[in-house]
DNA sequence: AGCGGATTGAGAACCGGTCTCGAAACCGAT
DNA sequence: ATCGGTTTCGAGACCGGTTCTCAATCCGCT
């Protein structure tokens, strides 16, 4: 067992989800606010999930787990894990917003097809490079950026109908 | 006076607006769909205006004009807009859609100031490649795309303070 | 255990947007 | 000009996501 003051943690893996309470729990204390049962219970149900959930999903989610939170509560914590910088918060046109957990700065930017509502993510070095010249460029500072690109995905028979459909027609039927 | 057949229109200009109308015009007739006073009325406000209006800017610009469409009419003439091609729907996550012309297919993006709401566009040719071929890459039949910065400008003296203070002290003050 | 201050929650309020359906407007044909 | 069939219009009800209210409760500290 080493004594090294730089030596690397040799704790087993704790899990994402985990970590990011660990996460959550400093940023809480570091600005004297409570940590909350139902503060714990939703970013658990968020940092637990890979998937981009509404706030009506992470009630539900509750639900399932015998906890309960009012829909106020959902919303507040939801918009304080954002300011924090441990979820990220879209919008998929879908009339309501959607949640993930936001770990480090791990950008990435998303697919969204109209058809069935999956959404897939990827990540694009080069982008970044030319938002941060064109922010630059305009003497903006900048605090976050969305590239969303709408379209109709090849994954099931239905949406590659539709993208043949639209190939053809336009967005005009 | 040429009697070419390539001549290119000598008429005088008629002004962006105009040109946006008879395009409308066409459209209609095109899809026997008639061309109502109300669809003319909030058409025109949205032509001439070079600004970003929400459904309810629409709506007054009307009433400013001695005009007036019940909002569901301005709603769904927007949306009509929108699906011709001749205006393009925005959210800049203030809780409502706004609309401006779209002259032609020339696609552009936004930096939006959190601080005092300024909206500025820009365009990158490289944009379009990326996306294009990370669409590509993915099975993807891209409809429409939206890129946004979100951030602080330095316009006003207020929004620089911002930008000073956001880089000082990060999201959380 | 007790205290001060922040959070919680039930439900009301809010607000952008959509729907309804009788009245009015449009437009091609007479 | 006007007739008639079809579409649009508009006032207001309605919808659903999100925020607000404020008394009761919980948190963290001593």
């Amino acid at each position: 067992m080493s004594n090294h003051t730089t030596t690397v943690s040799t704790r087993p893996p704790l899990g994402c989800a985990a970590v990011m309470m660990q996460v959550l729990r400093g940023e809480l204390r570091e600005r004297e606010l409570p940590f909350t049962h139902q503060r714990e219970a939703i970013a658990q149900v968020l940092f637990e999930s890979t998937r981009h959930l509404s706030a009506d999903d992470v009630a539900a989610a509750l639900r399932q787990r015998g906890e309960h939170a009012g829909k106020a509560t959902v919303y507040r914590t939801l918009a304080l894990l954002v300011e924090l910088g441990l979820a990220a918060e879209h919008d998929f046109d879908e009339g309501f917003k959607r949640y993930e957990t936001q770990v480090g700065a791990a950008q990435h930017d998303h697919l969204i097809c109209t058809e069935c509502g999956r959404v897939s993510t990827f990540h694009h070095p080069e982008l970044d490079r030319i938002l941060a010249e064109v922010a630059a460029e305009k003497g903006f500072e900048t605090i976050t950026r969305q590239v969303k690109v709408f379209g109709t995905c090849s994954e099931s028979a239905t949406c590659r109908e539709a993208q043949r459909t639209y190939r053809e027609t336009g967005p005009i039927s």
